[in-house]
DNA sequence: CCATCCAGTCAACAGCTGTTCTCCGACGTT
DNA sequence: AACGTCGGAGAACAGCTGTTGACTGGATGG
């Protein structure tokens, strides 16, 4: 399938990643736009200079890490909206992959969750738009589902955007429960589980209050 | 009732808010951890020097910047909780509140919302104090209403804790909104009512399924 | 084998940063 | 009226920043 890259291609590969993880580990304590180009490639152990092989600016390097970050979650989401089984089944497993993608990839969730509202525009534009995407995706996963037929466009997407903005919120909570405390991360994992069983509650009973939307 | 403050505290108080709005202003297209001193003086038409009179660093006026945005924030929260009114006119009239108070302090909620997750600790310390503050005051709010009679505590402090979470993306969608585009405005206020309005179907419905946690 | 390419290095630049110490002058107090 | 207080200004410090141009040496491709 794929060529086999050359020594070249290689090394150039090695030293963009060495490039990526040196950002990803200085920004779990500061945020992009205090980033310097130059902390990054001391970091890394680069010359300053080599920095521009790879990125136009710091601004370019944190685009490329959304582009990472978001497009491991891809795969999650995915995962998550076609899994089947009773609906508290579903929260568990769900919730569980998320605690799971937060132990895997903490530095690109923390990455995520400070640069989503973070200082530097086209990052925060990045974001965005992938989220949009995420939530176009579990829309059209939800409009399947025989719980939300005779949905509205607008009821579904609503929902959908509620429950990516949930996973971020829960994302979040999970990676600042501290490490040592078990019984804190376990209290997130069950309070996530309650929010999403209300909001499986609030979904289920949607269409009682009469519809029709009398506008 | 307050003591006339002299000449002296009174100048004092001036340059600090001339800081303080400086540091606000300097925030809406960066972020705190990337904020100079020399900047704010600067922007603040203040000698570098003169910072130090008013706080030891960048960061500690980051939590004087918490103190105000939240506090100013804590009045409201008051309003909304006892609201009274069926469930529909308590939703618009609370979201037709935070969008008030994002047009009367935008670059208050800009702060928060993005040093949440910011790159400071003690910043983001000092917000996750004042919201688990806020929690609680929802929370004691709603143990008093009668559609909440029955709740267990841990259940409580769950929705509790949704609705500020909610508050805060509502205020943060509201600030994104362009602000040229009265239907994004719009249409970002109808989806917060609806989302609001699923949370309060849930919650309505919540013992229903077979309570007694029974783990 | 040779010419080309190109990721990474090095030196140097003007400009910025936080922090210290010293000083000034208006205010508050006696 | 004289004196202590103290918010602010000024100069100077070493150290850092992004960006430039010219250069090197190993991989690439004919």
């Amino acid at each position: 399938m794929s060529h086999t890259l050359g020594v070249r291609q290689a090394q150039k590969q090695k030293t963009r990643r060495a490039l990526l993880d040196a950002a990803l580990e200085l920004l779990e304590e500061q945020s992009l736009s205090s980033l310097g180009l130059r902390e990054v490639t001391r970091a890394a152990g680069v010359a300053p200079t080599a920095f521009y092989r790879h990125f136009r600016s710091v601004e370019d390097l944190g685009v490329a890490l959304v582009e990472e970050a978001l497009g491991s979650l891809h795969p999650m989401i995915r995962t998550i909206v076609s899994t089947t089984g009773d609906g508290e089944e579903r929260i568990v497993r769900a919730i569980g992959l998320i605690a799971r993608h937060v132990d895997a990839h903490p530095a690109h969730v923390r990455f995520i969750a400070r640069e989503r509202h973070g200082g530097v525009q086209v990052v925060r534009e990045a974001i965005r738009d992938q989220l949009a995407l995420f939530a176009v995706e579990v829309g059209e996963a939800l409009a399947e589902d025989p719980v939300s037929a005779g949905w509205g466009e607008e009821d579904l997407m609503m929902l959908a955007q509620l429950y990516v903005d949930q996973m971020l919120v829960t994302a979040s909570a999970l990676l600042e429960a501290p490490v040592s405390g078990v019984g804190a991360r376990e209290r997130v994992f069950r309070t996530a589980v309650r929010r999403m069983r209300l909001i499986g509650i609030g979904r289920a009973h949607w269409l009682e209050g009469g519809v029709g939307g009398g506008g």
